[in-house]
DNA sequence: CATGAAGTTGGGCATTTGTCTAAGTCACGA
DNA sequence: TCGTGACTTAGACAAATGCCCAACTTCATG
């Protein structure tokens, strides 16, 4: 009918993914079902992609390109703390703009460790890299710890993660603020008695934490 | 073969039904495969539940009930942020003894929420009640306002939540023993904060945040 | 206008899934 | 010993799923 090339579908096809993932899970997510979201049929999809394996890659790239946005993207600030707020923001308020996109998410997350194992995090590995980085840079005029930064990042996810799994149990958007505003808080009053304390932890031996 | 009495039977498919859960995910978790792992039969699964759904609700119960202990098991405090640490401290722990428990927790919560909607929080509304009690009870001595336990749940819970999804992802024992500190310390200094701070937050209008 | 590439589609295939049926087999009280 | 009721199992069933094929439509270009 509509006569569409292949990239705009495509298109229309990570979009359509996007969503019935987030409402019917990944493995509820079936051909048939995207591809009526996508108002095409199953055997368009094939003709797209080889393999729904193929078609699930991008949307796993399509998730990890808008968290490198989002991180990238954050206000910039010169002190380190003013930094860490403003992503934290950026992700909770990118999860609050679209549940959808924080339901896939997570549901990718977990696929990928049990479908791929280790190569399977790379949408967890990539954005916690793209958060170290721009804690470094935001740093540069008073250098910091690597360990410090990894530590920051870490708890800059564990708050981002757990303010996630809440708001799509609840999906409560007044309340998602109102606990947006707690989080940071939260970042706030550790990150100033972490940055008080000195660069390592009292009970420190190994490598730092990977994340 | 064994001849083992329907009640044992049922436990057993509960047990096998979170372990191929965690791996294998909610939706992978087929009645053969759980048959498998519990060295039974498909058809004897039906003989001991009506449905694979039947299945479900009893693991559903099974993880319900063991958070409940865990919280209200926890070493009792007679502070507030005692009991706070010491609850946290608990489900750390209790993610960390048991992964495959963890991963079904979350497969569960997310499975639930996509099928049966508001109902399908019980979990999570139900950990947190536990959790808002044990608060309350701790802090009998030194009363505090209903919000401020609100707002401890939450972030106990969200940091819980944020380490069960990094642990879930990194399996690393090691970094989830440092990370649990590092998430310990975060509740310090932010409950530091926070209750001296007074009873409500400065921009506070509406109800409570729900969770 | 012819033509061939690009896009579109209905129908079909093998496999997997949840569930059920009917036929066992065992233990134990009468 | 002989039921009788509790447990066990192989096999079958329809429905759903990923993927494919062969035929059809459109349309820019020669």
């Amino acid at each position: 009918m509509a006569r569409i090339p292949v990239a705009q579908r495509r298109r229309d096809f990570i979009d359509a993914a996007v969503e019935v993932i987030s409402s019917h899970g990944i493995d509820g997510a079936t051909t048939r079902r995207i591809a009526e979201q996508a108002q095409a049929n199953v055997a368009m999809l094939h003709y797209c992609y080889d393999s729904k394996e193929d078609l699930f890659a991008d949307v796993y790239e399509y998730v990890s390109g808008k968290y490198r946005e989002v991180i990238e993207g954050s206000d910039p600030h010169t002190t380190l703390p003013g930094a860490a707020q403003a992503i934290l923001r950026g992700v909770m308020e990118c999860y609050i703009d679209s549940r959808s996109f924080t339901a896939t998410t997570f549901e990718l997350v977990s696929w990928a460790r049990r479908q791929h194992g280790d190569r399977g995090i790379a949408v967890y590995d990539q954005a916690l890299d793209s958060l170290r980085k721009a804690l470094q840079e935001a740093a540069a005029a008073d250098p910091v710890a690597p360990e410090v930064i990894d530590e920051i990042a870490y708890v800059l996810a564990t708050l981002a993660d757990g303010f996630g799994v809440n708001w799509l149990t609840y999906g409560d958007t007044t309340a998602a603020r109102e606990q947006m505003e707690v989080n940071c808080a939260v970042l706030d009053s550790w990150l100033t008695a972490r940055l008080a304390a000195g660069p390592a932890k009292p009970a420190r031996r190994k490598r730092a934490a990977r994340a």
